[in-house]
DNA sequence: AATATTATTGACCGTTTAGTCAATAACTAT
DNA sequence: ATAGTTATTGACTAAACGGTCAATAATATT
């Protein structure tokens, strides 16, 4: 007993998600959210919330879909080396496909929004620590005799995520390429 | 011939960069930037331009004195070692005393503005190319051998960028120091 | 078919935004 | 002193912003 929806929930978070990726919370406009998902403001409040509601759909969408699929391609087949490289080589492939400017909604919403917004910071950080504890299994095997793999798997984060930062700044992808070739050097 | 300024323009240079650093292009309203610089907005206007043009200054005045004391202090006395410490400690010691969340207007500027901002791309892409010059030389007589100063230059400089994305996500200043130790690693 | 419930629609609202400008003030050079 | 030049001031504007709402439409239940 209602009027059914007649939007595509999973199409509408994966269009919000796009715009926000792309343009960051505060130059993203609730006009770019209706010409992205296609339905009307009164639609969106209706259904979702507020802006800030919409941005943290948004993220959340981000995380059950592109971070995980990173967390289970570190959990899945292959070696350490393999899943290093592919992590990197991702964000190269990104990159020069023009996705984004290679960047990460994740990365920046830390900067953009975890400050400021106490959920988003929430958020980020869970997934953070996700990330981290797939890295960390991944590469637990193949580590060299004597070393750790909790700072190593950090190290790999940090990398990451700049690389991905300089991959927004438009650096040279040959600096992604020595990042991940550094990172692969502590990996036998 | 003419009325003189009554401002001094390193002052509101300074005070225009905290702004942007701490709040961001977007977030940040050019009233912000009058109650920040005492200035009234067509004072602001005559002497530097529109709101872009105020962040271009505010990016010129972090690069000529954050970055630049960053280059000055790879480029003096001490250690290779030390001077990498030193890095990643001034990362820590700002996230404690809680200055813009440790964060770093070069990162926050390639994230936000660079792809959307062809002047601010080129500005920080500078920027990074002398960040790793001056890495390189401090790292280079203290390599083991058969190292190689580019790519250990570039993966600091990729550690760094995303430990600042880290502290500004709120992460533990633990996942700092570790990513600080393994740079290190390869430091003789 | 009538009713209840929810979705959609687009006009509307108050606020805030970046940016402008004519009037005035303060200085220097002659 | 006067004239010329630039800085300061604050009121002003048009556009864009996030958000609301009453009217309408589409369904499920009875």
């Amino acid at each position: 007993m209602s009027r059914p929806r007649e939007f595509d929930e999973e199409r509408v978070k994966e269009a919000l998600m796009k715009i926000f990726w792309q343009k960051g919370y505060e130059a993203t406009t609730m006009q770019d959210l209706v010409d992205a998902t296609g339905l009307l403001k009164g639609s969106l409040y209706g259904a979702f919330g507020d802006k800030q509601a919409l941005y943290m759909i948004a993220l959340a969408h981000y995380d059950h879909t592109r971070m995980q699929a990173g967390i289970d391609m570190l959990n899945g087949e292959g070696s350490a080396r393999e899943k290093i490289t592919r992590l990197f080589d991702a964000v190269i492939e990104a990159t020069k496909a023009g996705e984004f400017g290679g960047g990460c909604l994740l990365c920046n919403a830390s900067i953009e929004m975890a400050p400021v917004d106490s959920a988003v910071e929430s958020s980020v950080k869970t997934t953070i620590r996700r990330l981290q504890a797939a890295l960390r299994s991944a590469i637990e095997s193949a580590l060299k005799p004597a070393d750790d793999a909790t700072t190593l798997s950090t190290l790999i984060i940090s990398a990451y995520f700049g690389a991905r930062v300089l991959a927004k700044a438009g650096a040279p992808l040959q600096m992604i390429a020595d990042t991940r070739d550094r990172c692969l050097k502590d990996l036998v």
